[in-house]
DNA sequence: GCCAGCTCCGAAAACCTTTTCCGCCCGGGA
DNA sequence: TCCCGGGCGGAAAAGGTTTTCGGAGCTGGC
């Protein structure tokens, strides 16, 4: 059933095992299987052979005990749960896969003292490197000294100006967004934002307060700071109707405040993107394409965030170390919810 | 700056640099800082301020090597991109995390080759065990042969059945919906479900239907398959009130179906919970809790079922392995969108 | 026939830790 | 003073792999 290897419980293969049954030495298995030069192709064969009937698997852990390098990572994350880290993951666990890299998962779930527990078990295991994932865009502390491999921050900057952190261009991203709502011939735009005790929220306020300016318009009504639900989109939508019915376009300050925003304007009669034009953040995709009609959003690229960080890292290991705050591009996810003003 | 272990790049501290250290033995030295016998407590103070001092962490690969287990185990998932293997791998992570183990985690993307690849690489590594989880709970192929650790799998069941699975009880689930929206004083029920193709739609289906059966009810109009979508829940719920206008809850296959059908009540003017109950599946906090009215909805406990997975698994790996199918309940959280009938 | 040179293979060290077993030293008792 | 025992520390092996270096065997040329 279970081949000729054996079955469960039966000790795995080694090489010794394998060049004992080829007629040959550990050694010679060894470069056989490597291919390495100085071994006759006959030899070769045997050796291929003999390990294949015993489905012989090379102890990862002893190659990395004598190389030095373990060829694993450590992958942690403050806050799984939240929405961004996964497409980060994904997009790490992508780069990595590739160039034969396994990866550790820890969810230090916000917590300092498990993540320094999860750092030393990393440590311990010798990874080649380290990627830490944070929750929010918010800056955080650096991991403590007498960790030393490289380590790459991403989504949220470390507080250290000698570490390397890959985060999102928010302030770019709050441009584009106005840029693309100028674009559809508006100029009466409010924005709808999340919570301002987050970075990303104000930095996205501050882009597009800027890309409003340079354009020559005033915002209408001040910016509507506060959480991240859909409530709180209709609620604020609602206030600003009342306030500044001469609205035409809405950035909310994520999908789900667009959802909320879109809530309130349907409740009221107003037609999207025909009177108001409404535009989200994140792009959440079940939650974009779910709205009637589909939310245009900004995608902060985190999968791509992700690749890049893995990348750093590669780069970092290899000893071409690099520091200080990298943005990464966001882009603008044009659906229904947004058109030209006919 | 980085203290006294030397910055980045020098070698590790080795087990015999703190010996020497201490002027001991390596083996002293081990001895020591195991908290083994026979060694004098002035002995073993020495060898661990000298390994505070060279900030020591000792090498878990020569470790491992030795003890022939690696503490490791890998996690592999089909689908990392779907709701639903994410809080399985918290909760998995939450329980080997408690332990000593590290988690591999691995992503096969829903490709049959990357999946051998990431397995291959797993047995390399010399992991105590594995979990692999699917993207739906249809059965799915068990890993290749010549995998001769323990294996346990999560939310999609394996196909043959000397393995072990873990997967939510849908029918009782269904059953359960049933349940609550009887005790709500209920009894023109229509349930509209998500893609007929997967076995969670029919099973659901299912238990609902011998529920309304042993209460002596017929179903409101067929059962609606179609998409897992809002749209698909707003195209239905249209149909439904078109056919049925007497109905007075709606049973729907996912928390985004229910949405949907939120939306299209809202717009023919029913009332929910008042005039019409509706009820969703997966418990997806941000979509249940941002609907007007927040939706009440059945979840599955995945973070349970990864835990009890990871639970498995250590059984598993202390020799006392189990085989079958085993089904972990699942809860009703009940929000605003169903009530007692007044 | 002998030697040079090339091809191929094997012995051994190295990676780092744990554990077993042995030996040393010291104190106490005869 | 001698012996015994107990307490403490050290040498060495084991775990599986890679690499280096040396050596064996064979072929071809003189």
């Amino acid at each position: 059933m279970a081949g000729p290897a054996g079955s469960r419980g039966a000790r795995a293969a080694t090489l010794s095992d394998v060049a004992k049954l080829a007629g040959v030495s550990v050694a010679t298995a060894s470069k056989a299987l490597n291919g390495r030069d100085h071994v006759h192709s006959r030899t070769r064969a045997r050796v291929l052979e003999a390990a294949a009937q015993l489905s012989f698997s090379p102890n990862s852990l002893a190659q990395s005990l004598l190389a030095g390098r373990s060829g694993t990572v450590g992958l942690l994350t403050s806050d799984l749960v939240g929405r961004f880290s996964l497409p980060i993951l994904m997009g790490a666990e992508d780069a990595f896969g590739a160039g034969q890299v396994s990866v550790f998962l820890c969810d230090a779930r916000g917590d300092a003292i498990r993540e320094r527990h999860h750092v030393q078990a990393l440590v311990s295991r010798r990874v080649d490197g380290l990627i830490v994932v944070g929750s929010s865009t918010d800056p955080r502390p650096a991991l403590a000294d007498g960790v030393d491999v490289p380590v790459v921050y991403a989504y949220a900057p470390s507080e250290a100006a000698g570490d390397l952190s890959i985060v999102p261009d928010n302030i770019g991203a709050g441009r584009m967004a106005i840029e693309h709502l100028l674009a559809c011939g508006r100029s009466r735009i409010a924005h709808i934002s999340g919570d301002r005790d987050y970075s990303a929220a104000r930095d996205r306020v501050a882009g597009a307060a800027g890309a409003l300016e340079e354009a020559g318009l005033e915002p209408v009504g001040e910016v509507a700071y506060g959480t991240w639900t859909e409530g709180w989109g209709r609620a604020a939508a609602g206030l600003l109707l009342d306030r500044s019915p001469e609205v035409d376009a809405v950035l909310c300050g994520s999908d789900q405040v667009a959802r909320g925003v879109l809530d309130t304007l349907r409740d009221r009669g107003r037609r999207v993107p025909e009177d108001v034009a409404v535009m989200g953040f994140d792009n959440w995709e079940v939650v974009a394409t779910g709205s009637r009609p589909q939310l245009t959003s900004v995608d902060m690229n985190l999968e791509e965030l992700g690749r890049t960080a893995a990348r750093a890292l590669f780069d970092a290991i290899d000893d071409e170390p690099a520091r200080g705050v990298r943005t990464m591009d966001c882009r603008v996810v044009i659906r229904g919810s947004t058109a030209p003003l006919s």
